[in-house]
RNA sequence: GGGCGCAUAGCUCAGUGGUAGAGCGUUGCAUUCACAUUGCAAAGGUCGAAGGUUCGAUACCUUCUGCGCCCACCA
């Protein structure tokens, strides 16, 4: 390597760009990623080391993404929002932090895994559970970087040095110390109860991951013979192999049909069994014959009724998905739908099939990470009871302790957690938290850990292997070798980031968090959840028994002031942004094309309140990437103008208080969370009002002072920066305090404005468009800049250069100087004139056309007006139809002089 | 089956009991100008349908239609 191209390497950090003068367009991979580098380097994204005195905390946690998963639309989404409401507030002075970190995501990392091994031909049990974690744990380190990464690329401000993944070592003692508690309190029991098997994940999977797909199928009647030789009893299903577990048929209470078949027996065909004819509400007596076939072990439904009617389980389908030992040797080992064809075969034999299968479209379940099948069986479980935890996690939302954005989502939380079941918190995983709890294998126990406790059954609850049993002295256990559910430890993740069960410092500066922005696809696997947690767990950090659960002490303890329920992110189409389906855009890819700052504007200008689906256009994001470059070139350009200082003028009286409204009005919908319209008012003030008109003016000379064109573009900058980060920080090198970085800068505040000039500047504005539309209009060539005659109702008489200037012609004259003048149709101004010999040049019968249809629509509006007006009698307000009257006033007056100009028009035609 | 949301310009969406709005797209004109990732101008809408309330409804109420989402045990 040569010297000259070591010392080319050297030249940084560098001057902005500006001031190289770079090359136009703006150019964000220029700077972003030094912009990045230079926050973190100046630890901007780190709160005080010491909570300051006297101010706010502000703090966020992530919802952390799966380990495994890489950034979606969804993903940058909510990541603006979050990365716009944390800038915002550090620049207000707040004690803000932004915890970020990564779910272990149970089993869908373990299905990742388990993929990749299948490709070498193995599974996980020819490594072993210790090696195919170590395994799991290499594929964490290769690609748990990547969102973060890729957060990072988003520009969000993280806090990084407070990064947590749910498998650390802490973060694992908190999820073992919450279960330990929850078994202490009696919350936790174990026991048979029938849940949602995967077959292919050898999991039980909760309620909440399993998918309904509609696919046909054939629902087959059979024929159960009475015991007593009196008949038979007709009953439907679609899974025929599940009769061999049938332990009853249940019928509706009050169906006349089988009144007198109630306490019946049945003679299960293909078995040895009698089974009672029961009468169940749950049964409906409207679908097929009105009797159903019960089987407690392998359906939700006849599962209940078990319950109710004290009814034998018999388990007839493996965990495996075949059939066990039960079935007797005939079917064992078969997988179901073998089983199925031989149960079908004998019964035909045996003539107990009625008729022909039909067939039915009906809802299947399916396993949301592999789409294999679900087989409802019975298999011993862990619970935690959710009713007393629910309680409270019900009253806070009740008592509006809570803020839903939008407001419906209470609702649809109250309505969960009102009808929960008991939470099955096992699952058949490698890849988790191992459950702390130990079973005795000789049969007593010490109690010389604290946290051990005696159950029942010789089972003990602790984060580490108990030395001697309290009662026999044992001293071997095994320990349960199931894992949790991943929501249980998502579920400690606002204060287990902070290192409870530890009372840390953090935890008690930033506990509660301020918001919490999630997608709603996880409200009540997330969300619901973590209330409920937080109000068990943080009791002034104690985590005991909230005692009383008055407003002040829950207040404390709920985990997040407000929840934003942001729109999910579909495709212009309406499709949902999927990988697999080729829908998604990968932001990564947006970013590369157009810039961090321009996606985050896109998707953020996109948003509205009460929105549930965002339909992304790729064209938002192009909006802000032309608005970063405009911004780019108002920099270049106020940069390069001589600082004068000056009285302020008219016109930077009026941008300086719409700068004041656009300020106020940004700063409330920050804290109203409508970054919509945040983002678009800031763009239609900068662009719209700063650069169209204020910037325009003062490229005449006078009008407009340097210095508040700069303020001005500085407050800008500032109140962008939560939206576009990286080209407001790269501008600030130029516009900013010498001091610092725009990312500490404070947050501006912010005066009424009077008003009185916004008038005349709106009638200036209305001027010169009416010019503008008559030079089109007329067809008056650019290069053409006549003199033009004006009169107008007030005096701008010091405003016409710019009037001028702004409108393309040379001057503006008011009176009649010997030249000779045509009048032209106005509606602002009184009089709007040109000379004979200008317009004698230009297509002027053309024009006429459009002008007289102008007129015909002004007539229809005066005719609708006067209609109205005589319908509204004197029914309607004085004051509405004062202002009725006088706008009626105003179109005559319009029209006349539209009439007018026609006419001295038409004349003009005739004589040339 | 229960619940929720949406329907306004070609597209994505604001909005209001009394002139229908933006961005993108389209059309025309403009390139020695901070910016063509630009500027100026313009065209474009029975505000999903039907009733009701009202002097007046795109807006409020009811029903319907279409689309989307969530929850649920239909064999």
């Amino acid at each position: 390597m040569s010297m000259a191209t070591k010392n080319t390497e050297k030249i940084s950090p560098s001057p902005s760009l500006i001031k190289r003068g770079s090359a136009r367009p703006y150019d964000p991979s220029l700077t972003e990623e030094k912009i990045y580098k230079a926050w973190e380097r100046a630890k901007a994204f780190q709160p005080a080391v010491k909570k300051p005195r006297g101010k706010k905390s502000f703090s966020i946690v992530i919802p952390p993404p799966n380990v495994t998963g890489s950034l979606h639309m969804g993903h940058a989404l909510n990541a603006s929002m979050q990365d716009a409401l944390i800038r915002y507030h550090r620049m207000k002075g707040d004690d803000t932090v932004w915890i970020p970190g990564m779910d272990h995501a149970g089993i869908a990392t373990q299905n990742v895994v388990e993929k990749q091994l299948k490709k070498e031909g193995l599974t996980r049990h020819d490594l072993g559970r210790e090696k195919f974690i170590e395994r799991v744990w290499q594929w964490k380190g290769q690609s748990g970087t990547t969102i973060s990464k890729q957060l990072r690329r988003v520009g969000s401000s993280c806090d990084w040095s407070r990064e947590r993944f749910t498998m650390d070592k802490e973060y694992v003692r908190a999820v073992q110390e919450a279960f330990i508690h929850y078994a202490k309190k009696g919350l936790i029991y174990r026991g048979d109860r029938i849940v949602n098997w995967c077959p292919r994940c050898a999991s039980s999977i909760s309620d909440l991951e399993v998918k309904h797909e509609e696919r046909d199928g054939l629902i087959y009647n059979l024929i159960y013979p009475l015991v007593d030789g009196s008949g038979s009893v007709v009953v439907a299903t679609t899974r025929p192999e599940t009769m061999l577990g049938d332990t009853a048929v249940a019928v509706y209470p009050s169906d006349g049909r089988y009144q007198e078949l109630v306490g019946k027996k049945i003679k299960l065909p293909l078995t040895n069994r009698e089974i009672p004819i029961v009468a169940d509400h749950a049964v409906d007596k409207t679908f097929g014959t009105g009797a159903v076939k019960v089987t407690p072990a392998h359906d939700q439904t006849d599962w209940e009724i078990g319950e109710r009617q004290k009814l034998q389980v018999i388990n007839v389908i493996g965990e495996d998905g075949k059939m066990t030992q039960a079935v007797g040797l005939e079917y064992v080992g078969l997988p179901t739908s073998e089983a199925r064809e031989k149960v079908l075969q004998k019964l035909q034999e045996l003539q107990l099939l009625k008729g022909e299968p039909e067939k039915i479209r009906h809802n299947v379940s399916l396993c949301d990470r592999c789409s294999t099948v679900i087989q409802p069986l019975v298999s011993k479980q862990w619970f935690v009871k959710m009713g007393p935890l629910a309680k409270p996690a019900i009253i806070v939302a009740e008592k509006d302790l809570i803020n839903f954005e939008p407001q419906r989502w209470k609702k649809v939380y109250l309505d969960w957690l009102t009808g929960v079941k008991d939470w099955c918190v096992s699952r058949q995983l490698w890849w988790g938290h191992q459950l702390p709890v130990w079973y005795c294998q000789t049969g007593r126990m010490t109690n010389d850990d604290k946290r051990m406790i005696k159950t029942n059954g010789h089972v003990v609850f602790s984060s580490v292997k108990p030395k001697k049993c309290l009662d026999c002295g044992g001293t071997d256990f095994i320990q349960d070798p199931d894992v949790l559910d991943t929501w249980f430890s998502s579920a400690l993740w606002p204060f287990a980031v902070f290192g409870w069960p530890e009372m840390t410092d953090d935890l008690a500066r930033f506990y509660p968090t301020s918001v919490l922005a999630t997608a709603r696809d996880i409200m009540a696997l997330w969300v619901t959840r973590m209330v409920f947690s937080g109000l068990e767990f943080t009791d002034k950090n104690k985590y005991l028994p909230a005692k009383q659960y008055g407003k002040k002490n829950l207040s404390q303890q709920i985990p997040f002031k407000n929840v934003i329920i942001h729109p999910t992110v579909l495709n212009l189409k309406g499709q949902r942004m999927s990988k697999s389906l080729g829908t998604g855009i990968d932001p990564i890819d947006l970013i590369n094309q157009y810039g961090a700052d321009a996606v985050r504007f896109g998707l953020l200008i996109q948003t509205q309140q009460d929105q549930q689906a965002l339909r992304f256009d790729e064209n938002a994001v192009r909006v802000g990437r032309n608005f970063a470059n405009k911004l780019w070139n108002i920099g270049k350009y106020i940069g390069s103008a001589k600082k004068a200082k000056t009285a302020p003028t008219l016109f930077d009286n009026w941008i300086l208080q719409r700068l004041e409204t656009v300020s106020e009005e940004v700063t409330v919908a920050l804290d109203e969370f409508r970054f919509g319209d945040a983002t678009r008012m800031l763009h239609a003030f900068i662009w719209d009002e700063f650069a169209d008109w204020y910037i325009e003016v003062s490229k005449v000379p006078g009008l407009t002072s340097a210095n508040v064109a700069k303020d001005v573009f500085k407050k800008c900058l500032v109140l962008l920066h939560p939206f576009m980060p990286f080209v407001t920080e790269e501008l600030w090198k130029d516009f900013g305090d010498k001091k610092g970085m725009l990312i500490n800068t404070a947050w501006p505040k912010f005066a009424k404005s009077r008003k009185k000039e916004i008038k005349e500047i709106k009638y200036f504005q209305a001027i010169v468009g009416e010019l503008r539309s008559i030079r089109n209009l007329l067809g008056i060539p650019n290069g053409t800049k006549p003199v033009i005659l004006l009169q107008t109702e007030r005096n701008l008489k010091p405003l016409w250069p710019a009037i001028a200037q702004l409108s393309n012609f040379s001057e503006v004259v008011e009176k009649e100087n010997g030249a000779k003048w045509v009048s032209l149709p106005a509606t602002y101004c009184s009089k709007i004139a040109l000379t004979t010999e200008t317009l004698s040049t230009l297509p002027l019968k053309e024009r006429l056309i459009t002008m007289e249809s102008d007129t015909k629509k002004a007539q229809e509006e005066i005719i609708k007006l006067e209609q109205r007006l005589i319908q509204m009698g004197d029914k309607a307000p004085v004051n509405v139809v004062q202002q009725q009257r006088e706008l009626l006033v105003a179109k005559k007056l319009d029209l006349e002089k539209q009439q007018n100009g026609i006419t001295a028009l038409d004349t003009l035609i005739k004589r040339i």
